[in-house]
DNA sequence: CTGAGCTCCTGGGAGC
DNA sequence: TGCTCCCAGGAGCTCA
């Protein structure tokens, strides 16, 4: 469920407790989660970690043992805890370090992923990064990569922006967000926005991702920063979750509409 | 190539 | 109280 902001913010969450540390141990439930571990994994234990990074809504922690490649799915998270805290149900992968600390996933619905790549194989490159389009706060995210990813494609701008080839991180409820702020209806055929409304539009992912990043993340249910304190930006969140309240721009009613089977929340008043 | 629809999985809430 | 149904923030797959 986490958006880019949560995943970002869990990065910076858990870079200080393993960055230059050596993970000690390593344990898993023995379910599987969206595919299985991969097989190599094992060869993780001894690493030490050089960099904790991120690209799209994967979190990448390089080493001399390979990299290790992490997604939340739709309901994971990630907590920082004292090694041997009691796991629970839903606790299904952990990295511990020698300083008695672990970093613990909790995926409820075990649609996240954690896979390890031996070493000298450029991540990158690679399933499933290797295709992904630009990060949103990027340069190469621009209004004009934007109107050129958008050329030819007849789907409705909220799925198109929803879309990992036209720019990553942007989910669910900031595809509904960054169109409000744009004044963009999320029904527009994606290839009949101007180079005005891509600036627009761009310009909104950029201030609302970077912002909700600042806040910690957005809340809904299940996200919490890998300290454990929850996001603070379900507050700002102008139209998602709003539908029949007042827009916050022109009063009108907001609606709320299914695309792709997946919730949109817009103005019809002032969004065009 | 595009777009529509389905799938993995569990839990919470609504409604009866 | 307990059942059924619908919904949920991701993203990869198949099929037309």
């Amino acid at each position: 469920m986490p958006e880019l902001p949560e995943v970002e913010v869990t990065r910076r969450g858990i870079e200080p407790v393993l960055k230059n540390r050596v993970i000690s141990g390593i344990y898993t439930s023995g379910l599987k989660l969206r595919e299985p571990y991969s097989p190599t994994l094992p060869q993780f234990e001894g690493a030490r970690i050089s960099e904790v990074s991120r690209r799209a809504k994967y979190i990448l922690l390089y080493s001399d043992k390979g990299t290790l490649l992490m997604h939340l799915g739709m309901t994971g998270h990630l907590q920082i805890l004292k090694t041997g805290t009691e796991r629970g149900k839903h606790d299904h992968f952990e990295l511990q370090t020698p300083e008695g600390v672990c970093v613990r996933l909790n995926d409820i619905r075990r649609f996240g992923l954690v896979l390890h790549y031996p070493p000298g194989v450029d991540v990158l490159s690679c399933e499933p990064l290797r295709d992904l389009g630009p990060e949103p706060l990027s340069d190469s995210f621009s209004p004009e990569t934007l109107q050129l990813s958008l050329q030819g494609r007849k789907v409705a701008i909220k799925q198109a922006l929803m879309d990992a080839k036209v720019v990553v991180g942007v989910g669910n409820i900031y595809a509904s967000e960054s169109l409000f702020a744009a004044a963009v209806s999320p029904l527009r055929p994606a290839c009949s926005l101007s180079l005005e409304e891509c600036r627009a539009l761009c310009r909104a992912i950029k201030e609302i991702l970077s912002l909700s990043i600042e806040r910690g993340g957005t809340t809904i249910r299940d996200f919490s920063g890998a300290d454990g304190h929850l996001g603070y930006f379900v507050n700002e969140l102008k139209v998602y979750g709003h539908e029949g309240e007042e827009c916050p721009r022109c009063h009108s009613h907001l609606r709320k509409i299914v695309q792709g089977q997946r919730s949109t929340y817009y103005c019809e008043h002032c969004q065009h």
